[in-house]
DNA sequence: TACGGGAACTTGTCAGTGCCTAGTTTGTGC
DNA sequence: GCACAAACTAGGCACTGACAAGTTCCCGTA
């Protein structure tokens, strides 16, 4: 049932989910999906919850192979938007599903400890604001350029690697002015 | 009609708009808005064209008024999001509107002249590859807060002030090693 | 083995929605 | 005065999410 609305999603946007179009692809009945979930905002908050925990997941592993380094965590996160675009566009969308339940911030608190882990670790020498505003301006990057990505908006002749091309962009997060 | 459908976006997401609802609301038949705009897709699609040309507008006026100061258009494009959130929603999804309207792509290449003019100033002495991930950087790093920020996802403490926060972010785009 | 309870699911219904077609009003230029 | 077009209305169709009530089936317990 959460496949077959992830790939509705991915295919054709949140928007155009049905909880009676998945009943109807999973064989049940049209009230099958909301006795599970309660209704479409619960169907929403599993696949948010889900989709926390695999970036947390992501985040963590990416953070562990490349010993620490926030430009590769910052490509994962790309890499995360854009191989499970129906979670990522679902988890920053609050208003189709429930932000305060508890395994979505469970999982929210989870990946946003590796992003700011990273951050912190990325400037041993600077002031705990100059870290957090740090963390934020990558995160902010990273979460641009994915959504901007996934979403067709940049213009041409970036390539059809995601990876690479965010690599490359993230690079001019420079050092801090103060 | 476009400013009651820009309410009902601002407060409650574009998922929850309704030809009928908006019909109600300025108290003509349910058929009058498919008669102006075609269909749904066409109403969001008004609304995204006029995004762009205000955007537009925006960042030139930023640009103008800093002397080109690439910070500034940054700002201004999150104050714009901010304070247009219904039109921003709507402009960066695609699935909902028309992207290849014309008057959309009109609107969207004038303020994507601006975001590139302000990144080819920045440094003159860089090469043309590096000048444009560098706009991209600015670009990603800028949308990605207006966007975390319009919902709510970005951790307290920020104050409440985007503009502010965005400049403070912003600094944060460093020279490229490149 | 009989049974009670609960979970999974079905059936039916309701208000609401987007879209379509046909008809009606209203304003304008000739 | 009138043709015409734009603006709008009225009604219907297939669809949706939510709700209420009933059904099936499995599993632990006596």
């Amino acid at each position: 049932m959460l496949d077959a609305a992830i790939d509705v999603i991915a295919e054709a946007g949140p928007a155009a989910i049905s909880l009676r179009d998945l009943a109807r692809r999973a064989g049940v009945s049209h009230a099958a999906p909301a006795h599970h979930f309660g209704d479409k905002a619960g169907l929403l908050t599993a696949i948010a919850a889900e989709g926390q925990e695999l970036l947390a997941d992501r985040l963590h592993e990416a953070h562990r192979r490349s010993g620490g380094d926030f430009l590769e965590v910052g490509v994962a996160y790309v890499r995360f938007a854009v191989e499970h675009r129906a979670h990522f566009e679902i988890m920053y969308r609050p208003e189709l599903h429930r932000p305060d339940d508890p395994a979505v911030i469970a999982g929210r608190t989870r990946a946003g400890a590796v992003l700011y882990r990273g951050a912190s670790e990325r400037g041993p020498g600077r002031s705990a604001d100059e870290v957090r505003t740090a963390g934020l301006a990558a995160w902010s990057l990273v979460h641009g350029f994915a959504t901007l990505w996934i979403h067709g908006a940049l213009p041409e002749g970036l390539g059809d690697d995601p990876e690479a091309a965010a690599r490359t962009v993230a690079r001019h997060l420079g050092v801090s002015p103060g």
